[in-house]
DNA sequence: GTTGGTATACCCCAAAAGGAGTAATTTTAG
DNA sequence: CTAAAATTACTCCTTTTGGGGTATACCAAC
């Protein structure tokens, strides 16, 4: 018989871990070996356990887990990664990351469609979870248009997220007021909004 | 011995459902006896099992839940809510619904905070997840100052939310964009924000 | 039958956001 | 090394928000 798949969590919520830890025991061929509730040590400890398939949690707090996932491919080769979400992918985060990411899993999908998609990577599959479906043209396109954020503008999409001003944000990174708003006119180009509020809204 | 205490889970994420029956086996004084993922049901499913404890999310999908959990205690008295959440309590709806929570824990908290409320309620005592203690007095002043908004308010908030400008809710509800300025101004004093983007944040 | 809440609509003015440019320097990638 | 991208900062102008009022009409509760 074949060695079970080893499969690490990257998850916030400690009861959510639980549930997929109760799901994978009932599946033998699956095995979870670690997780993590925070994006700090997501490095290390894929080198120290060499899972095949990371569960990840987009939201993941500390840094932000996504734009670890090139690193951490390198770092063990043959890792695949099954991201967990909230939401649907209007994100514009995901985009970046599409062509590293095996599987999308939504949170409230139920416990078959985590199974189905770990299957799906165990083939060397992709898997889009079904709820996703419509919006994901969507996303094509935008990935198309080539969005992506600096650093930079990265960084200010957070604090305009936090619903700080213009002024608040150069304050705080000793900018000038104007240069805070040319950055932010530049966000919402990329990011095809007209107000600030749809900003917000793509969280 | 004493008959295990009968819990019931209203909750969207079935992963997070198994998390939740996970924690309880290995507690033989709980007994996890039934779970729904929709506000639908709930006070069908409050009346045929008759539960001690409904743990709730508050972000269920269908009809808000927490708009039932008056009639929901009326229908089985006794019943303690608990109420599992995302995010911090500054969210106006929690406040009109206080007197009626037994407990509150936070989705990112430990399998033990989760324990240690249903611990509480047992002891007929309320719970409030230690990490929301900071905004507690905040959320306790709101209460005060009974924000609780109109039909008409609670209708262009939602509007607000999705984004649109006083002008685009006007032309929709046929009103004067002055009028609904007016409305936008209570609501901003009653929910005590000074900017747009901080009732978007509150959703 | 008056008080209180709701819904409607307006005034004034200040501050912030949004749109369209220009342009310098610095950093990064080929 | 050089070209492209990122970062910084500005101008001018319009629209939208935010904060302080006032005012009328309606409806329900006490």
């Amino acid at each position: 018989m074949k060695k079970p798949i080893k499969i690490a969590i990257a998850e916030d919520h400690p009861l959510f871990s639980e549930g997929v830890k109760n799901v994978l025991k009932r599946r033998p061929n699956y095995e979870l070996i670690c997780s993590i509730t925070n994006a700090g040590g997501l490095s290390k400890m894929i080198k120290a356990n060499t899972p095949d398939i990371l569960i990840l949690d987009v939201n993941l707090s500390g840094e932000n887990g996504l734009e670890q996932v090139s690193d951490l491919k390198n770092i063990h080769n043959g890792l695949k990664i099954l991201i967990l979400t909230m939401y649907m992918p209007e994100d514009i985060q995901w985009q970046n990351y599409k062509h590293l990411i095996d599987a999308y899993v939504l949170k409230n999908s139920g416990t078959d469609i985590l199974i189905k998609a770990l299957d799906s990577i165990c083939k060397k599959e992709t898997f889009l979870d079904p709820n996703i479906k419509e919006s994901n043209h969507h996303s094509d396109d935008t990935f198309k248009h080539k969005l992506k954020l600096s650093t930079r503008e990265n960084e200010i999409l957070l604090f305009l997220q936090e619903g700080l001003s213009n002024k608040e944000i150069a304050d705080k990174l000793f900018l000038s007021e104007l240069t805070v708003k040319t950055h932010r006119k530049n966000i919402m180009q990329k990011m095809k909004v007209t107000k600030l509020v749809d900003l917000i809204r793509k969280r």
